[in-house]
DNA sequence: CTAAGTACCGACCGACCGGTCGGTTTTTCG
DNA sequence: CGAAAAACCGACCGGTCGGTCGGTACTTAG
């Protein structure tokens, strides 16, 4: 069916694209590139999408989409709270660290270059993540902590310290590397759930 | 004398570019919008630099002077490991933080438009920067711990997880927001020292 | 005052960018 | 087969970018 190949041709591009545009930078690589690592001219690549914009929207759009089915959704039915945060961190680590997943990076990093109507769309879903993170920060605290109304710290600045910690791992992660997903998964729980001298 | 106002001009003008840079983003800021900024034509502007690249670069290199002067030369003499983790943290936020500052979030996010040769020569300062990091970690597990030769979290990971949480703060941080340097600081030590849970 | 050097202007350049469009090939389907 | 639709090409456009350059205003020192 033409509806499928469609489809599909537009998946291989944004996914072309995201490797592109996660190696070099979305203002560096043009069009003509995208185009060209697909062996498109850059017309044929128009008839697929509109614009720069629109792909680079589609990309993010994605990357949140992944993060919901891979991270959020898994998690959600975990009874324990504490177990919920650990699986939390395991799913979004594997999700950054994913090669095959490379919008995250993309959208974890361009931050500028989309218009401000997609930039507010992508910027919702992210904001249902933090959330999503602070009650469950909240919750865990709650069962380790019944009594006490409140902890030193707040589950906002839990949710942030915690999101920069996984965030940033695109920043200095080589896959070549001695701390790679396998040490890198328990450790990072470490720290959260006892500090650095747990 | 003529000598003193050439540096100042160049200063000037860094500082200009550094914000301009760090609202918009380097790419999408013509020297044409920095050069007006500082109600100067291009040709001018040119007259101080040779090169985006060059003012980029002396932004970078600045962060690190930064860096370097207002986090790691008054945390250095600390005796106590502990204290002088807690002194960088509290540091090294306040610089992220500072309106004054802009070059380091300049210096955060702009990984990709620097030629090579620049870009290792700015690299090997973060890396400095992450050694430094790492043996005071190491130093300060062993503190705590002076019997096990090895904890659960290894130094790196802990210097590349409290990076992280300092280095994302810049994506989120809105200084009308509840979360501020005063709450930010003691909460973000916190949780290095104890988790989310202490 | 004068001459040299600094600071600066603004017109200009070639390259490249995102995006367009008319036409051609290829695929799909009755 | 044949026609419609989808996929694709490549030349082209207006605009902007980083950067240049010849000339001018201003500052400074002798």
């Amino acid at each position: 069916m033409a509806r499928e190949t469609l489809v599909d041709s537009r998946q291989e591009i944004l996914r072309t694209a995201a490797r592109l545009f996660q190696q070099r930078g979305y203002d560096a690589t043009s069009m003509n590139d995208v185009a060209a690592a697909l062996k498109l001219s850059k017309g044929g690549l128009y008839h697929h999408f509109q614009s720069k914009d629109e792909i680079l929207f589609e990309i993010m759009d994605h990357a949140m989409e992944i993060t919901q089915e891979r991270v959020i959704n898994p998690v959600r039915d975990i009874a324990d709270a504490e177990e919920r945060l650990r699986a939390l961190i395991r799913l979004h680590i594997e999700v950054v660290l994913s090669p095959r997943d490379r919008e995250i990076t993309v959208m974890l990093h361009e931050n500028h270059p989309l218009p401000p109507a997609l930039r507010k769309r992508i910027n919702s879903r992210k904001k249902e993540y933090v959330h999503f993170l602070e009650n469950l920060m909240a919750e865990a605290q709650k069962v380790r902590h019944p009594h006490s109304t409140k902890g030193k710290v707040s589950p906002r600045a839990a949710a942030f310290a915690l999101l920069g910690m996984l965030n940033w791992i695109y920043q200095w992660y080589k896959p070549e590397g001695d701390l790679q997903a396998q040490n890198l998964i328990p450790q990072f729980t470490e720290i959260i759930f006892g500090g650095i001298f747990a």
